[in-house]
DNA sequence: CGCCGCTTTGAGGAGGTTCAAACACAGTGG
DNA sequence: CCACTGTGTTTGAACCTCCTCAAAGCGGCG
C-alpha cells in the first residue's frame, strides 16, 4: 500500500496548490514547512522528523497549503488517502489513528500559537530546544545534546523572531550557563533552568 | 441523535480535563476558547459562533485542552462523538464531514499562527475585524458592521496584544479614516485600505 | 447617587528590530 | 595551495513598536 521515496536536501516534497492526495510518513531525514501570506511573507510553521506524518494540511480543502522541503537527505513512504479512509472504514483503529494524527498536528499548532502569543523571546528559543530534545529522546536519542538542521533564520521565522534575536538568545542562554552553542549544535548544561524558561510549549 | 442545549452568557460549555465525548455544533450565540499554559499564562484562541463547531480539540488526546465560555446567551446541538464515528464508517459523506471540520480547525490555527508571528498590531486587528465580517457576512449579516462580543483583553489575549494596544489602534484606524468606533460598534469606513493593511488572514 | 467593569489616553521604558560590520566555513577555480 | 566567493553566524548601536503604569472617562446597575 505504501511506497517508498527519497528527498535530498534542499528538494522540495510538496507546494501550496498541490492537491491532497497522499500522506507521507518519514523514515529518515528533517523537513521544515513553510507558510505563505497572501501579502507574500513567508513563515516556518513546522519542523518534521523521522516518524512525524508530513501532508495532513489541505486535509480539509483538497489542496496543500504549506511547502515542505528537506533540510537533510531523507526518506518517505507515501501513502494514498482514499486508501486510508477506506481502511478506516472497514478497521475502526485505522479510523482512530487518522484522527490522532489530525490531533496531534492540531495541539502542535495550538502550543505554537500560545508560544507566539504570550512568550519573550528567551522563553520562545528555551521552548524551541526543549520541544526539539523531547522529540529526539523519544526516538531514542540524547536528551541533553542536539544538532540543528535549520538556520537561525528558520528558527526566527518559526518562533516569530528575527534571525539576530534568536542569535543572541543563544549567546545569552550560553552566558547565563544553561547551554553551551557551537554554531549548529547545542548542549544542555542546566536542563532544569532552561525547563524553568521555557515551559509552556506542549508535546510534538 | 443530537440533543439542544442553553448556554447563558458567561457560562463554561467546556473545560480542560474534561473527557471528549461530543462536538457542540452552535445553533446560536457566540464563544470564546482559552487555552492555559503550563505556568499558568491564559490565552484566547478562537471565537465561534453559529454554525461553527466547538469541542474538536481533543480528538487526539480524549481530553479537552481548553475553556469555552460564552459570550452571550447560546443554543448549541450535542453530537456524541462515537455516533458520529460510526455513522462516518457507513456514510462516507460523513466521513468527509469530520476531516473537512478537522481541516478548518487546522487552517484556522495555522492562520493565526501566521497572524501571531509576522503581522504587526494595527496588520492584526485590520486582519481580526476582517476575518469577524467575512464570517458574518457568510451568515448573511453586513458586511461593514459589527457588534463585538468581546471585550478589548479578550481581543488582545487572541492576537498577542495588550488591551491598551488594541484600543490605541482601533483609535488609530477610526483617526485615519477606514473605521468607525464607538465602544463595541465598529463600522467599516474604508474597507479596500482595511483589506490592504490586514490581508494574510485566511477564512474562518 | 456611587460603585464597578470596561475603555481610552498619556508618558516613560523595555524588548526586539534594523542596519551594519566582522567573522567562520565550505566550495570553487586559478 | 591559496585567494575568492557565498552562505550563515555573531555582535554592536540606534531606533521603533509595543508594553507598563497611571489616571481619567464612560455607561450600566443597584
Amino acid at each position: 500500500m505504501s511506497q517508498r521515496l527519497r528527498v535530498r536536501k534542499g528538494e522540495t516534497l510538496l507546494r501550496p496548490g498541490d492537491s491532497f492526495r497522499t500522506l507521507f510518513a518519514i523514515r529518515s531525514g528533517f523537513f521544515k514547512q513553510v507558510h505563505s501570506m497572501a501579502n507574500g511573507r513567508e513563515q516556518v510553521t513546522g519542523f518534521q522528523m523521522a516518524g512525524d506524518t508530513l501532508g495532513l494540511d489541505g486535509i480539509g480543502s483538497g489542496q496543500h497549503s504549506s511547502s515542505v522541503v528537506a533540510l537533510e537527505d531523507a526518506e518517505v513512504c507515501a501513502m494514498p488517502f482514499v486508501q486510508m479512509e477506506a481502511l478506516a472504514r472497514e478497521m475502526p483503529p485505522m479510523q482512530k489513528h487518522i484522527h490522532h494524527l489530525l490531533g496531534r498536528e492540531m495541539a502542535h499548532e495550538r502550543s505554537v500559537m500560545l508560544l507566539l502569543g504570550s512568550m519573550s523571546a528567551e522563553e520562545r528559543v528555551s521552548a524551541f530546544l526543549l520541544n526539539l530534545l523531547q522529540r529526539l529522546q523519544q526516538r531514542g536519542l540524547s536528551a541533553s545534546e542536539l544538532v540543528l538542521r535549520m538556520s537561525r533564520a528558520d528558527i526566527g521565522s518559526y518562533l516569530g523572531l528575527k534571525l539576530e534575536t534568536v542569535s543572541r538568545t543563544f549567546s545569552k542562554l550560553a552566558a547565563e550557563g544553561l547551554l553551551e552553542v557551537d554554531k549548529r549544535h547545542v548542549r544542555v548544561v542546566d536542563n532544569e533552568a532552561l525547563q524553568r524558561t521555557g515551559r509552556g510549549l506542549a508535546a510534538a
